[in-house]
DNA sequence: CTATATTGGTTGAACGTTAAACCAAAAGAG
DNA sequence: CTCTTTTGGTTTAACGTTCAACCAATATAG
């Protein structure tokens, strides 16, 4: 029963693979979302930690938008509420009269590393549940399976 | 560098894996999200192949929250909206006053299995791209993740 | 140069979700 | 039996997201 049919056993697989997906990542989200400052989403922090990982001084909002795979509109949505909490600031792109600019703030590096030191502890027990080699082992297929769902979007 | 500071490199790798996740999860979601037919969700389609799939005639909310690790509201709005849908029925229980059954209709038999027919090719596409034996050594250790996630909420 | 197409960003409606407050019915404690 | 707690379900506000329509500015074609 494990190698009949090849092909109708894909979509059982995958129905398992997105559910399981689904779940971890409710439950993650969830997780982290709880212990975060308050009025700072994931979707926050993942912005404010991307200016300070790749240490970029600013960035336009089309650019985030397509790193963080978000559409135009949850983007805009993000980087406003951002704005009204100081954590970034928005400026006309003076080279395009149609782009905005954003920079992170002093007050948003603070945030951001408030936010980590918060995260640690939620890590740190997860850490000792969790075997990091068999987490790590994961990373490579869960990459290429991004790319491939990436690389085509509705058939 | 694989094996320096065991503990700091968990952060990375398990940062990398909820990111990784969360993409995998949006961009699944999306892709079937669209080939669904009109006014079915996932979280519609999921209850309907639910009571298909373990042959159930009746479940109550409360015991199909639990189920799909959902909050008791989030259960009563997709309930409810299958109803509107005529996918699925809700009676009162007759055993417990304050109880609900919901059994699913022919309707709704009738459409899952027209859902499980627009799902199919999307999922042939990927059958081609991602091998299912690799796609099924993840389910293994994301089994067990959920499982520590979900047993150990809040810290 | 002018007309058309593309791009950057915003907006508003809809969806599924959570959290928290709430009500009614059932179960348990005294 | 009565009081208190637990359980089943609904409701409302808020959030992040998508989609689609829209506007303004730039880029491209002719």
């Amino acid at each position: 029963m494990t190698s009949d049919s090849p092909n109708s056993d894909f979509t059982a697989i995958a129905f398992s693979f997105f559910n399981e997906i689904g779940i971890i990542d409710q439950l993650g989200r969830n997780r982290f979302e709880r212990v975060l400052p308050e009025g700072l989403s994931i979707a926050g922090f993942s912005l404010l930690n991307h200016f300070v990982r790749l240490n970029k001084a600013q960035d336009t909002p089309s650019h985030l938008a397509k790193a963080f795979q978000v559409t135009k509109g949850a983007m805009t949505n993000t980087i406003h509420r951002l704005e009204a909490l100081g954590l970034v600031t928005i400026i006309a792109d003076p080279s395009d009269g149609r782009g905005k600019l954003v920079s992170i703030t002093e007050a948003g590096t603070a945030a951001r590393h408030d936010a980590i030191g918060r995260l640690a502890p939620s890590l740190q027990q997860l850490s000792g549940l969790i075997d990091p080699n068999e987490l790590q082992a994961l990373l490579p297929t869960l990459m290429k399976i991004r790319a491939i769902l990436d690389a085509n979007r509705e058939p």
